[in-house]
This record gives C-alpha cells, sequence and structure tokens, in this order.
RNA sequence: GGGGAGAUACCGAAGCGGUCAAACGGGGCAGACUGUAAAUCUGUUGGCUCAGCCUUCGGAGGUUCGAAUCCUCCUCUCCCCA
C-alpha cells in the first residue's frame, strides 16, 4: 500500500482533507471516487486533475471509481456559475457516457487486479427513485439551513446575484451527496475527491451519511487546489477553445502544443499534476530548467508526458518532429528538400485548402490567394495590411508587396507554405 | 399605467451639424526583443480594383448643400414611481 497522501501533498494536489483519512488510507485498500459531468462526449483537460488523482490513488493500491454524472449533469451544480446551466437529455448523456469511458481507460486499469477500476453513473441509481421516496429518505436527513450555509447556494441567493436560483440547482448538493451514501453503501466506497469547489458538496456527502447511518460511520473527502495559470487567466483555454482529449477536437499536435507553451511558472506546478515522473526526476528537472531556461526541459517533458500518454508515442513523435521543422531552424531550404510524404506528415494539423492548377498557372494573385485561397486571412485589407507589416512568410520566407508566385513557389510540385506570423501555417494544394 | 435614461465598430466608452471610418481604454492580430515564455516597446484592428472609392453609429422615414450628431414614428434595454 503506497502512501497516497503523501503522495498528492508532494505533487501540491491537496487542498483541503478531512480529519482521518490519511489513516484511513494507510490502514486498509479504500475505495474512493471522483465525479466527472458528461457535459461533452469528450473529456478536456481541465478533467485531467481528477483523473489523476484517481490514477494516483490507483497506484497506491486502492481503487479507483469514476463516477460519470449522468444524473447530477442533468440539474447541472450552481458551484462558481452565475447562471444555471440548460439541461442535457438522456440520450445525449449516454452517448457522452461512452466516449468519457473509452478516454478514462487510457488512464485506469478497469482489466485486472483486485483493485481495477470501476466506472459507474448515477443516473443508474437515481433515475428509479420517486421523488417521494427521495425527499422522505435523504431529505430528511439534511436542514435546508445546513444547505443554505454553502457558499455556493449563498452566492446565488445573495442580493447581488442577478439570476436568482430554482429549487433545481438547490437540490443539486442533495442529489450529490446522495451518490456518496450510495457509494458507501454498495460499494464501500469511504472517499470522494474533486477540485476545491467541489468541497460543500462532498461534505454534504459525508454528513449526509454520518446521519443517515450513524455517527460512528466515516467517510472522507480531499479536495485538490484548483489549477489556476500564473497569469490569472484559465486553465485549458485557447481563444479556439478547450483542449480536449479527443483528437477530432484537439489535434495531436495543438495538444502538444498546449503544453509546451506552459509557462515556467505554471509548468513546475503541472509536471508534478499531470505527469508520474517521480519525485527525484521532476527536482532534476526543475533544477535543469532553471539553469537553463530557454531549453525549456519542463514543457517538453510534461508536453511529451501527457501527449504520449492521451494519445500515443507515435502521435507525440510526429508533432514533435512538427514543431521542430515550424518553430526550429528549419529553412526554405530544408523545407523545398522534404518529400511529399514527411511533408504531409508534418502539416497533417495544419489547415489544408486547394487551389486548381488551371487558376494557379493562369497567375493567381498574391493577396487572393492569401485570403480567399489559404484562408489565413479574413479579407485582402488584412492581407495587403499584414504583408506590409512584414508579416507573412511563403515557405518561410517573409514576402513583400508585390511579390508573385510562380512555380517555383511550389513545394514537391503542389504545395504552397503559408505562415502569418510566427505561428499560423496554412497549406495550399494545387491540385 | 406614469416618469426618466439609453441603444456607437469585438467589448467598454467619447462624439452632439461639416475637418468622423468615428477620440480613449480593453481585447485581438502582427513587428522588435526572446526561450514558440513573461514583461516591455511599436504598428494595426469595416470593405474594395487602396494617395482614391464604397458601406457603417438600434430600425424606418424627414429637415439640410451636408447628419452618428436635429425632427417624427417604431423596436429593444435599464432605472424610478404606481
Amino acid at each position: 500500500m503506497g502512501n497516497f497522501v503523501e503522495e498528492l501533498r508532494w505533487r501540491g494536489m491537496i487542498h483541503d482533507i478531512t480529519p482521518g483519512a490519511e489513516e484511513q488510507l494507510l490502514k486498509e485498500m479504500t475505495s474512493g471516487y471522483v465525479g466527472i459531468d458528461p457535459t461533452a462526449d469528450s473529456l478536456h483537460i481541465g478533467h485531467l486533475v481528477g483523473v489523476m488523482m484517481l490514477v494516483h490513488l490507483q497506484l497506491a493500491g486502492h481503487r479507483p471509481i469514476a463516477l460519470v454524472g449522468g444524473a447530477t449533469g442533468m440539474i447541472g451544480d450552481p458551484s462558481g456559475k452565475s447562471q444555471e446551466r440548460s439541461l442535457l437529455s438522456e440520450e445525449i448523456l449516454r452517448k457522452n457516457e461512452n466516449g468519457l469511458k473509452n478516454q478514462l481507460s487510457k488512464f485506469l486499469n478497469f482489466e485486472s487486479g483486485d483493485n481495477k477500476a470501476l466506472l459507474v453513473n448515477n443516473y443508474d441509481w437515481m433515475k428509479p427513485i420517486s421523488f417521494l421516496d427521495f425527499i422522505r429518505d435523504i431529505g430528511k436527513h439534511l436542514t435546508v439551513n445546513y444547505m443554505m450555509a454553502k457558499d455556493s447556494v449563498k452566492k446565488r441567493i445573495s442580493a447581488d446575484s442577478k439570476s436568482g436560483m430554482s429549487y433545481t440547482e438547490f437540490s443539486y448538493q442533495l442529489v450529490q451527496g446522495y451518490d456518496f451514501l450510495h457509494l458507501y453503501q454498495n460499494e464501500s466506497c469511504k472517499l470522494q475527491m474533486g477540485g476545491s469547489d467541489q468541497w460543500g458538496n462532498i461534505i454534504t456527502g459525508t454528513e449526509l451519511i454520518r446521519r443517515k447511518l450513524g455517527f460512528e460511520q466515516n467517510a472522507y473527502a480531499i479536495t485538490c487546489p484548483l489549477i489556476a495559470k500564473a497569469d490569472g487567466t484559465k486553465f485549458g483555454k485557447t481563444e479556439s477553445g478547450s483542449i480536449w482529449l479527443d483528437p477530432e477536437k484537439t489535434t495531436p499536435y495543438e495538444f502538444y502544443q498546449f503544453w509546451l507553451n506552459v509557462s515556467d511558472e505554471d509548468a513546475e506546478k503541472y509536471i508534478k499534476i499531470f505527469t508520474l515522473l517521480s519525485r527525484e526526476e521532476i527536482e532534476q528537472l526543475i533544477s535543469g530548467h532553471k539553469n537553463e531556461p530557454h531549453l525549456r526541459l519542463l514543457q517538453r517533458e510534461l508536453a511529451k508526458d501527457i501527449t504520449c500518454r492521451v494519445h500515443s508515442e507515435r502521435d507525440y513523435n510526429i508533432a514533435n518532429e512538427a514543431s521542430e521543422i515550424l518553430f526550429g531552424k528549419g529553412t526554405t531550404d530544408t523545407l523545398k528538400k522534404m518529400d511529399e510524404k514527411t511533408l504531409l506528415s508534418v502539416f497533417k494539423d495544419v489547415p489544408q485548402t486547394e487551389v486548381s492548377r488551371e487558376e494557379f498557372d493562369a497567375g493567381i494573385g498574391i493577396l487572393d490567394f492569401l485570403s480567399a485561397k489559404a484562408s489565413a486571412f479574413k479579407s485582402n485589407s488584412e492581407a495587403r495590411r499584414m504583408v506590409k507589416d512584414n508579416a507573412v512568410s511563403i515557405n518561410k520566407t517573409k514576402i513583400k508587396e508585390g511579390f508573385e508566385l510562380t512555380p517555383d513557389s511550389l513545394l514537391n510540385n503542389k504545395y504552397v507554405l503559408v505562415q502569418k506570423g510566427k505561428k499560423n501555417y496554412f497549406l495550399v494544394k494545387i491540385i
């Protein structure tokens, strides 16, 4: 039995922990769960922290339970939201549940061992319960006074809250509390984990267990700090939206780039949370990074580790290779030397468009080419402006006003690489 | 139902008859510097066949040589009173 709590502690993954939790986890194999709302058919990296807690739990010899919140997802947690969430249909919830299951199995062992992971959906036990049963058997044990004291509720009913709070949302903590009770009784699950914003909801669960089953019963809670970025902006979002684990939503290249671009300060925190590297390895990386910050050892290791686990080593290699070419010393010459296969694999995740050979041969205006054809720019005006600002490259060479495309501009006789600024690439294929 | 305030480009917010494609701030994009970082500085941020032209200031009309700016009606938002 590994020391789970100690492991989380040095990784900076503990925000709050109930008394006795550590003793319980050292005493015997314990089941613990994390809830995930199935609001989409894929996890995004914001979910990863909870998943990693389960991973560590399993590695320490305990039994992880992933709870898909089919029922709670239909209600929506009021915590941290100023507005009520729209309700999801059962059909969508089921579809989302399946997507999540696949992704979770990349992290957790659901197959073997006496501590193999379990996936449950609270919709399955909530669905048959009648409203009357629920308010009689569950609602009876907690006072409204207790429930109103929660921050998540207080915020929503305070004078400056604009939208108020529906009865449905108010019930959320009871429903989530009931999950814990259910798992406690049916799976002897004694631990619930989650982000620190879930503390109130989790404690409602432990409270419910004590009041309903008796005060000698003990259930525990561990929360981890919410992942924030050093600059205060929201973690896991870019201009183009959330970073998903699903390669259809976020390509492996984008995924890899996201982690590679993390700031120094954040990288130090994230590598502890999101990788399984040992304490020694991480300390070595951190000191290595401090000596030679420009090498960005931390970011590279972080990006490599997570990309390999979420996608595959092959995806990592391609993403890494692409990054080297796109951002490294790559010049027009190396581009021209590249064979078609390499070229395509490198630019696999770069937006691609096509232009007919006739149109190209007829001589195509550079501005029209950049905006309408390569769709690198919204309008000709923008293209004109950017060229004037020295921001546009064709095949890695900056172009000036009056630049003309010729057959010589083609890579492998059929591709043109357009670049806006440093980071935005567009590949145009002549067909 | 009565009274008041307002609707301006991605957002916030000036402008109140011509010099307004519209100040300023934020955000976005780009350039320099760098480590594909942070900070900083600079440029740019309606469209086009770009030293010019066209379409924009809630909507529809009107006054005027000329309107985001004045008038009329309409739509919507906010506040106060009942």
